[in-house]
RNA sequence: GCGCCUGUAGUGAAGGGGUUAUCACAAGAGGUUUCCAACCUCUUGUCCCGGGUUCGAAUCCCGGCGGGCGCACCA
């Protein structure tokens, strides 16, 4: 088959089979918005789930949901709102849009910083030609908000709110029910998976760029002065990775994620057991591991909130696509919440291994002789006492308080005693390592990865070889004749397979056999069973696999026992 | 957002200012067949949307929407 074609051989498929279809299609369309038909959404939640299961398996990561609609208070301290409105400036020559900050790099040095009619004015100041045809007639910079603005509240006062860029400002908004949950321990991780929302200028490509998409966010927080360190000799699969060629290790290499941490490729150890899982998930649901890189980012590319970043690459038909991000985000979220909304939950303690005894010589005040001495600033007086480093040797001295001013303090104002105080821990903001998955590029890699165009018996064959733990369907019941007391026989083993738990099956009864199992095998369904005219006599089955296309012919009992224990692999 | 190409049943395609729009595959009903897209009969279903030109538009023109590629953008 013609190998150019097979990515709209498989865009074809997946319309075909209600896989990943265009939304709302019978309206013209929406440009960057698809959905999960009957099979496709069988297989997002399969995958989804097998996401949930991987991370869940780590006792301290829990999962949590939230609201997909945030105030814009949140997403100003997160930065999304100051970062997500960049200013356009169009070229009134050749029609190019480009980004107002970067046309004056060269001319100031933070022009992010910079609103619209005082970008318009260095632009024409410094004459800046335009990168593609040279003219320098711009049109005044415009806005792109790339979020989703709505309001909360449908009168009028209603607060002003954007569809979440991301989930992760969820786990933030929980992290002191987060930290009681978890008794005041680090490290804990929160993960999430829903939807979030971009609405791209230009989405591409398919399932790859889309303006409303499932995202799978987790949030480990840490102490990063004690960073958890994993065994990563647990993962001796060599993977490719393309640290920063500005960095100590330009050059791509094969390691494991073992020796990139040992040498200092990988600098941090809870990235390195980041990478290492995700590496396993994906290799768990079906991506070829050979097609995977991991690419760490330049200074000049990472988001605002990461101070060290890998994407997880995968190459597929649409090249090589980032489909999941790993992003050291330091203290930069919860230490922003904390500002802007003055709340004191957003920290964790740090008891220190020798907790710190201080005793110290003070002056404390008389309250009853301050008191009446100094009446309204007898406050200030108490409170620059308690400041002293130095004490003065006797009484009276004079008191510098913080207004500048100074007061005479009298004998009898004050006694000398020692105090002691421990300190035995502090607070202090944990820092977040991020992995953040993109679902759907998953799914479409998964999809590509999978599709297999081979040929049987001269013709063109299709196969979907999914893992059996994301297909669709578990299996599919088949007599071989809609009649004779097969339909009925099928439909009871279909009944009997309906209530074990966790397995789902259908049942095709038209037209050939053949035909049915290459209709099971194109949306990947791992086994097929068929009830044929021996069946009636005895009681057995046949049970084909879908990716040799073998048989077995066993009973029905323990067809079922198999299912049950999700053994049917070890009969072949 | 810009430029080039493009939009016909579920899928892939042909055609095209004039009677009822064509084909293959798929799908539904029936028949036949003892396990890998067989065959026979019947059936369902299509010109992206809006405007214009015209006696007549699915066809030509314009706009919108969608898709592909390139430019730009993409934490």
């Amino acid at each position: 088959m013609d190998p150019k074609g097979r990515m709209s051989r498989l865009t074809s498929l997946l319309r075909r089979r209600g896989i990943v279809l265009p939304s709302f299609e019978i309206y013209g369309g929406v440009s960057g918005l698809v959905d999960y038909g009957p099979v496709g959404a069988r297989i997002k939640r399969r995958v989804v789930n097998s996401w949930i299961d991987h991370w869940g398996s780590v006792p301290n990561i829990v999962e949590i949901d939230s609201p997909t609609i945030t105030p814009e208070d949140v997403l100003v301290a997160s930065g999304h709102v100051g970062e997500f409105n960049d200013k356009m400036s169009e070229c009134k020559s050749c029609g190019g849009a480009f980004r107002s900050d970067h046309l004056l790099d060269e001319f100031h040095d933070n022009p992010d910083t910079l609103d619209s009619s005082e970008l318009d004015e260095l632009i024409s100041k410094n004459g800046v030609v335009c990168p593609s045809c040279g003219s320098h007639e711009w049109a005044a910079a415009s806005a792109m908000n790339l979020m989703f603005q709505t309001s909360i509240g449908a009168m009028g006062g209603s607060r002003s709110a954007f569809m979440r860029p991301e989930t992760a400002q969820g786990m933030f908004m929980l992290y002191p029910a987060l930290y009681r949950h978890f008794r005041q321990r680090l490290p804990f991780g929160a993960m999430q998976t829903g939807k979030g929302y971009r609405n791209e200028i230009s989405p591409r490509q398919g399932m790859i760029r889309l303006r409303e998409f499932n995202m799978a966010e987790l949030e480990y927080f840490i102490d990063p002065e004690n960073p958890p360190v994993t065994d990563l000799s647990r993962w001796p699969r060599k993977v490719c990775m393309i640290p920063d060629p500005e960095g100590p290790h330009p050059n791509e290499v094969e390691v494991t994620i073992e020796e990139a941490f040992e040498s200092g490729i990988v600098k941090h150890p809870t990235v390195a057991w980041f990478l290492a899982m995700t590496m396993q998930f994906l290799e768990d649901v079906g991506i070829d591991p050979s097609k995977v890189r991991f690419r760490q980012h330049a200074s000049s590319e990472m988001a605002h909130y990461a101070s060290d970043c890998w994407d997880c690459e995968i190459i597929g038909e649409h090249g090589w696509i980032e489909v999941v991000g790993i992003a050291n985000r330091t203290c930069h979220d919860l230490e922003s919440h904390e500002k802007h909304s003055k709340s004191g939950l957003l920290r964790a303690w740090r008891s220190f291994e020798n907790p710190i005894k201080e005793s110290r010589e003070v002056l404390k005040p008389v309250g009853s002789v301050i008191g009446p001495s100094f009446r309204d600033r007898a406050g200030e007086v108490s409170l620059a006492l308690s400041e002293l480093t130095d004490l003065p040797e006797s009484t009276p001295f004079s008191l510098t308080l913080s207004d500048g001013t100074s007061v005479q303090i009298e004998e009898g104002m004050v006694t000398r005693s020692l105090q002691e105080t421990v300190v035995s821990g502090e607070y202090f903001t944990p820092h977040v390592i991020e992995p953040a998955f993109g679902i759907d590029r998953i799914i479409w890699h998964i999809l590509d990865h999978n599709y297999l165009e081979m040929e049987k018996e001269g013709d063109e064959y299709t196969i979907l070889s999914l893992e059996p733990t994301l297909a669709p369907y578990d299996l599919v019941v088949l007599p071989l004749f809609d009649k004779d007391g097969m339909d009925v026989m099928a439909r009871e083993i279909l009944d009997e397979i309906g209530s074990i738990s966790g397995v789902i099956a259908e049942i095709d009864t038209s037209r050939s056999i053949g035909r049915r199992y290459a209709r099971a095998d194109e949306i990947g369904i791992p086994w097929a069973v068929t009830v044929d005219h021996q069946s009636l006599d005895d009681g057995t089955l046949t049970i084909r696999r879908r990716d040799d296309q073998s048989q077995i012919r066993i009973d029905v009992g323990t067809l079922i026992q198999c299912l049950t224990s999700k053994t049917l692999h070890t009969l072949f």
